[in-house]
DNA sequence: TCTGGGGTCCTAGGACCC
DNA sequence: TCTGGGGTCCTAGGACCC
């Protein structure tokens, strides 16, 4: 444990709220509320002065226009808003190289990665108002809250106790004092869910929970969330701020103004969707092996179907494939309000399957992280390649792996043909093309995959 | 007033392999 | 022939966060 609180954590003040307010003099001063704007929006962000009529993000649109009707409803601008939290980074960037943004609004700041060793509350207080008026000056007059303590965990906390434009500083050595007398709730990860199942163990408190033994403690919660929660109760938390963490998903979903219950409709959607987050798993050079379709019915339950290929990719058409097929396993019967898509198991490194021999030079880079990869699938098909057989027809390649091949006979005038797995050197299945499959569905957008220096995420 | 979009992590059951 | 434990992968769902 540190002997210094030397971790910030630093949240812009309704932040989409104040980008709105700098950019349009004319909402100073005034509620505005950022968010969905049509009829199923949801409120992102309020301004503190829409808060005072209970304006809450989360909160259903249409229940804030009712508690707030003459504030100003905005729609995101994430463009702004990714540009301004890029200047305030950088600004916590020049104080410490170690910084863990957890969000657009939000990160930690690792003081003790700057060489900045037994600090005082003084001397974070001091360097937590410098930084503050760094932010301010950099992103156009935002303010921001700043908690310090020895741990994450204080640090987030503290930095919410003087809301809007504050700084608390948590001495070191008090921290289970600190914590004591909280809800639970203040800690991150307790939600709605957990204070109820903790309630009913008699803990409301933190210093409740810190009476509870960790036995029990995971009898209540289970063994993940019942450990964790023991050492953040006791304030002995040691988690170290990390400054890249990897992408483990991307996707995409949208909510849509009336329920969908027209299957082509949907499927087309999908199509798009499934583009969509192909062309960010290229921007971000990624490609994944699990495809998911994600929908949501009238009732708001919602369902989630998955398939893993064999290989990654991040070929819009074999993601578009695979989710086309997810969705028509899916019950849609009385209409879906949301349909989504996404990709998992992400790698990043380029599938090799994907050239040819002979193209292998052009790509010598990717060799290095072969051995992460199973042997089996060094076999020259990959996932979506097109393939025919004389008995079965035009298909493509689902997956493969242990020297067999499993195709899809399927096209669009045969959209439920069958499955069926060969040994990988059958010589009834024929390659339909042998070329590497070009970008060709988005190469016609002028603006995508040519600007090299469009935003980085 | 009905509930966004982008994520992360965890759990549990079944398949499969050793 | 029967029973089974452990590990890993996959799938589905849920809680949670901003």
């Amino acid at each position: 444990m540190r002997t210094d609180p030397s971790i910030l954590h630093v949240d812009l003040d309704a932040f989409f709220a104040a980008v709105e307010q700098r950019d349009k003099p004319s909402l100073r001063g005034k509620p505005v509320v950022v968010g969905g704007i049509g009829l199923r929006g949801v409120v992102s962000t309020a301004s503190y002065e829409a808060r005072k009529y209970g304006v809450r993000s989360a909160m259903s649109t249409a229940e804030a226009r009712s508690r707030c009707p003459h504030a100003a409803y905005l729609g995101a601008r994430f463009d702004v808003y990714r540009e301004t939290s890029q200047a305030v980074m950088a600004q916590m960037r020049a104080l410490s190289p170690l910084v863990e943004p957890l969000s657009l609004d939000e990160a930690f700041v690792d003081l003790a990665a700057a060489g900045l060793n037994n600090l005082t509350v003084e001397d974070v207080q001091a360097i937590s108002e410098d930084l503050k008026a760094a932010i301010k000056e950099a992103s156009g007059g935002l303010t921001a809250s700043v908690g310090a303590g020895t741990s994450k965990l204080i640090a987030k906390i503290a930095s919410d106790l003087d809301k809007p434009d504050g700084v608390v500083v948590v001495p070191a050595g008090t921290e289970a004092e600190f914590l004591a007398p909280m809800q639970v709730t203040v800690i991150p990860g307790v939600g709605p869910a957990t204070a109820q199942r903790l309630s009913m163990a008699g803990v409301r408190t933190v210093a409740d929970l810190q009476q509870l033994d960790e036995d029990e403690l995971i009898r209540h919660v289970g063994s993940a969330h019942g450990s964790s929660l023991h050492r953040l109760a006791t304030a002995s938390d040691d988690r170290p701020v990390v400054s890249d963490r990897e992408t483990k998903s991307i996707s995409i979903e949208d909510t849509f103004e009336t329920d969908i219950i027209d299957r082509s409709l949907l499927a087309a959607i999908g199509d798009r969707m499934a583009h969509r987050v192909s062309e960010r798993l290229q921007k971000a050079q990624l490609s994944g092996r699990t495809v998911t379709v994600k929908t949501r019915m009238h009732d708001f339950t919602t369902h989630t179907r998955s398939s893993t290929l064999a290989g990654p990719t991040d070929d819009p058409r074999v993601i578009a494939r695979v989710a086309r097929r997810l969705l028509e396993d899916s019950d849609i019967s009385g209409g879906i309000r949301l349909l989504g898509v996404g990709v998992s198991s992400l790698a990043d490194w380029i599938q090799d399957d994907l050239f040819t021999e002979s193209e292998h030079a052009e790509a010598p880079l990717e060799l290095v992280d072969l051995p992460e990869r199973p042997r089996e699938r060094q076999v020259g098909y990959y996932p979506g390649q097109d393939v025919t057989h004389p008995e079965y027809g035009q298909g493509w390649v689902w997956g493969s792996g242990r020297g067999r091949v499993t195709v899809r006979f399927e096209t669009a005038s045969t959209p439920a043909g069958p499955v069926r797995t060969f040994a990988v050197d059958d010589p009834a299945l024929t390659k339909v093309t042998t070329v590497k499959p070009p970008p060709d569905e988005v190469g016609g957008d002028k603006d995508v995959a040519t600007g090299q220096d469009g935003p980085d995420e």
